[in-house]
DNA sequence: GTGAAAGCGCTAACAG
DNA sequence: CTGTTAGCGCTTTCAC
């Protein structure tokens, strides 16, 4: 391995001379020694060793983000956005994809705490990670979260996003749209429906259902793993003996239940929305070209990110700012697959 | 930050019997010692450095995986199952999404170099990389590739699919399937086709066409970026006209353009696969539970990630071990997209 | 079983 | 402008 003391040795000059050229440091270096140097880095192939240089310069440059999965492109979104907000600024993004894993998870935030990393962004507030999350608050290691907006207070900044809402005003688009009997089909909601229990998310869904006349039974609440096979499943149970559909209007968790979902209600001969009417959350491509496109309560992607390295960066640069909470607003995005039909009407 | 001294110093003992209780050393430890410093470390909430741990232990125990984008769902397959090896043997993967971005594609390989990885693992061979392969080579770091058959000989490990020869078998599945007028949609070999130049997909493609007597043009390369919407726009333009269909038969090269090119037929008022039949590459959920479930030329993920592993940890404890390659093959999956029909026939 | 000591490769004052 | 010096925090012989 070729070390900055390889490179002194030819050039004839100290390593801290070195370092200083090749670190681009304040230009007390003579115009010779520099471009005799880089010349010399460069004939041996010299390349900084990272550790070496994070130890001794006391950060990485690095930005962890934890992310649950990437099969939901919305999280391929959220990478590719937030590693050009940071980029921009010197720092590298680190993904920790933790497929819901605690020991993902567990590494995935012991990262910040080995110095892995010098800060980091979580998706999402994981109750089963507080003991984590009270080390690294008492390391007072930059860690920022994207939430949704009925996480209970925390002591670290957060940008939050109205998910809760989403499940009213999905509601609410549906039972206008013609829709008598609605089921969420999902993890947590779908979850505490099913076997009682409640939340912000569940409380907005019942409320609006009960405006509406719509009954809300243990039976609207479908759990299915977060995968298309397990959502084609459920739903297959449901509806597959064909007859009255027994939810008129379904909420679906996320992407990656909305595909299995849907085939399983054409695979039963019903069809989306005359028989069944379908929304989900996140706006993705294949939302919009999915051949009946997609009703979704869509997350400000870009402006989330934004704000999370903004809040990251000013955390970074003045390390006792106070914390910051930001709250934004998602969107109804309304499209062919909740769409009223003569029948409904 | 709580170091290996302050817990040394507490304890009463020398940091080097810290390191080792803590690293879980050759029992050669009292277990009085052993315990107090375990509970020391504990109340203190010490953590390594990494940094300073990998620079004296001379290795991060990490793995580089350069892919070059999530949004393809095959990519996530990758590396949620390149984790799962890996992890087993220790190893933690530290993916790098590069969206075919040159400075990504460099900088991660650069991490390689820097010694932030031990290994890296590269999704393909990109030619505009050489340098950085050479540099490399010459530093000897464990460098392997997941790569096509057709890629030229290159002095590293790889693990190689017959992509190519699915350019072949799909246009016969298509021609079988009573195709008359076959595109090919997509990046490299559509371009190709287009603007003119060779490659073995390209001969493979081409050469079926011909013995099934099928015209191959120019205008059978539909050039489009990988992603949905620019998919949307290329076959929008090609079929918005209505009328008879310029093409029966498409190969869409990713899974990133498939949705907006069937979304574009769809809109044109096109049935697939009556009037024009699909197929494209990797099997993934969404290729199952599509409305018109997809033709698939599927390479082995799991078989390859599992060689991929094998590969690197070889070469990883034996430093000179020969370069190996493997080569897999991949399988013809065929769904409704491509079923024949009466009128076909 | 444990401590002393050297060193991993680099950065950052501080003198000149 | 450049060299000297002192670390960064940890691992690893090598004695005892």
């Amino acid at each position: 391995m070729i070390t900055l003391k390889d490179v002194a040795e030819i050039a004839g000059c100290d390593i801290s001379t070195v370092s200083r050229v090749l670190n681009g440091r304040p230009n007390r270096v003579s115009e010779v020694n520099r471009n005799r140097i880089h010349e010399i880095a460069r004939q041996l192939g010299y390349v900084a060793n990272h550790n070496a240089s994070a130890l001794a310069f006391g950060a990485t440059r690095m930005i962890g983000l934890l992310v649950p999965n990437v099969f939901d492109g919305v999280y391929a979104e959220y990478i590719e956005t937030l590693d050009m907000e940071f980029s921009a600024e010197g720092y590298m993004l680190r993904p920790f994809i933790c497929h819901n894993r605690p020991d993902k998870e567990h590494a995935a935030l012991g990262t910040l705490l080995h110095h892995e990393v010098d800060a980091m962004i979580s998706m999402y507030y994981a109750p089963d990670c507080r003991e984590f999350y009270e080390r690294i608050q008492q390391s007072r290691r930059p860690l920022i979260f994207r939430c949704t907006t009925d996480i209970e207070a925390i002591p670290f900044s957060s940008v939050r996003m109205d998910l809760p809402e989403g499940y009213g005003e999905l509601a609410a688009h549906l039972a206008a749209a013609g829709c008598r009997r609605i089921a969420v089909v999902g993890g947590s909601v779908a979850g505490l429906l099913h076997r009682g229990g409640e939340s912000v998310s569940l409380r907005n869904f019942r409320n609006t259902c009960n405006t509406a006349g719509i009954a809300v039974t243990p039976a609207s609440g479908v759990v299915c793993d977060d995968h298309q096979d397990a959502a084609f499943e459920a739903i297959s149970r449901l509806y597959g003996n064909g007859g009255e559909p027994p939810f008129d209007g379904l909420i679906i968790q996320s992407i990656n239940r909305v595909f299995g979902a849907c085939k399983a209600l054409m695979d039963a001969g019903f069809s989306i929305p005359r028989d069944v009417k379908v929304a989900s959350f996140s706006d993705l491509p294949i939302c919009r070209y999915y051949p009946v496109p997609l009703t979704v309560w869509a997350q400000p992607v870009g402006r989330i990110c934004h704000a999370l390295a903004e809040a990251l960066l000013t955390q970074l640069r003045t390390p006792d700012a106070p914390l910051s909470t930001v709250n934004f607003q998602s969107e109804l995005i309304v499209r062919e697959s909740t769409q009223s039909t003569q029948e409904n009407i």
